[in-house]
DNA sequence: CGTGGGGTTGATTCTTATCAATTCGGGTGG
DNA sequence: CCACCCGAATTGATAAGAATCAACCCCACG
């Protein structure tokens, strides 16, 4: 079994060097964490939002009920994310948080950030930054959904899945059935199956039980039109100046 | 004709209070705005992409282009909106960005951002908030895009405009032909044609020539599943403790 | 007057959803 | 060990939705 593990510091600390102050701030948001069992909803849409989780281990998305049942995936989160943080000009959820495996993760007050943000100024940069991250997945996303045939956008979202993972090996096991791929591509769970058939049938994947192998890594590049940049954000901006004033303060 | 005018900060000053310092730090970033005619192109997906722009007049949009022809439509902008926020961690533009109508939009480095931010610590809190909003915006474009059939999607998006453009007429008009609506709903231009039939044959809305009248608003917005709560964005939160700190510092 | 871009409409094709049936694999209890 | 059940994946048949292709209208504009 893949379990993940992960902390919002090495997250962040990819973007910049930290002081020990930001560290700990950052840490003391993930110091406590819970664990919630597989399907378990962490917050439901509607509710008062009080609060953010940080994400541990495991995997979780965000999801949107509509009225005809209709539903679809917002977002699907890897250890060292933090769940709801769009949600901060928000006083009700705007979606459902659910557990897609056993995770551990760690609630903190909503209102905890903005402390965050006047203790360490430049963290909340490094959110901005983050944020800017995330949209450009959204857009990603958008574009994957509105003009890309089903086979491509599964693709697509294979190759995704696989680079946020940051591991070497081809293979990719994704802790959810088609259905909820279904959900998050915004097509049927049986278009989902028939388009897992298409690529494999192409060669491009290989599929057993819940694992795909990326057989043919190139092929399905090119079939998929995806290119790895929008994942890959750098923050060359911020670490310059600040840390030295970060210096002084400590 | 509808000639849209605002600036950021109106836009951020909806969220909080703005002291003298921020607001001069603000009004910079858009002191020298330029004119564009419609269409230009103000940055193409993959160049250098040195400079954010502030959008003082007008509607522009960011696209993205695929390898094949196809293209999506990723962002509408009205006045007061900031172009490019969201690539602040890329090297390269992420997408083009058009003029929708002739505009005037003021350029501005990048890193005058960061600048911003480290001299007005509350300023980044508040473009996060911005970000986090737009990211609202881009989540429900993906529900819609990925649930809805092209009727509902459309109408959708017609209320989301009627709601971003602030003003109680019930007459919306948009600056765009179908062709670009459709490359925003991810659909075709033709049925975009249709699916404006449609919602005149609901006697929803009526069109002419440019403009659409909402005939049955209460009709549209059930008829759509829209609910406006992700436009309406609040910033209680900031607002509380920092303003002191700010007051301190002048 | 022509001309051309945008919008509408119809015919056709393609894609995807929906419904239904079958298979597969993993538990569970006899 | 086997019978059974269940959820998930697959496959086929059919239907709906949307794209595409093509014709046509309308109107602004030279």
């Amino acid at each position: 079994m893949t379990m993940l593990e992960g902390c919002i510091l090495t997250q962040i600390g990819q973007f910049a060097e930290l002081v020990p102050e930001e560290k700990a701030l950052l840490l003391d948001l993930e110091k406590d964490p819970k664990r919630y069992a597989a399907e378990t909803c962490l917050c439901a849409a509607g509710e008062e939002a009080e609060r953010f989780y940080t994400l541990s281990s495991g995997w979780a998305c965000a999801v949107r009920d509509l009225a005809d049942g209709r539903r679809q995936v917002l977002d699907i989160f890897l250890p060292g994310q933090i769940l709801g943080l769009r949600e901060m000009g928000f006083n009700e959820a705007r979606s459902d948080f659910v557990a897609l495996t056993d995770i551990e993760a760690c609630p903190f007050p909503r209102t905890r950030l903005t402390e965050v943000f006047e203790q360490a100024p430049r963290l909340a940069s490094l959110f901005f930054l983050i944020l800017a991250r995330e949209q450009s997945m959204l857009v990603e996303r958008i574009i994957n959904i509105g003009r890309r045939p089903a086979a491509e956008r599964l693709a697509h979202f294979i190759l995704e899945m696989k680079v946020r993972l940051q591991r070497p090996s081809h293979e990719v096991r994704l802790p959810m059935n088609q259905s909820v791929l279904a959900d998050a591509l915004g097509m049927s769970a049986v278009h989902v199956s028939r388009s897992f058939s298409q690529l494999r049938k192409r060669d491009l994947i290989r599929t057993d039980g819940g694992a795909i192998w990326i057989h043919d890594m190139e092929g399905l590049v090119r079939f998929s039109g995806f290119n790895r940049a929008y994942l890959d954000c750098e923050a060359n901006w911020v670490s310059r100046t600040d840390p030295v004033c970060m210096g002084e303060a400590s």
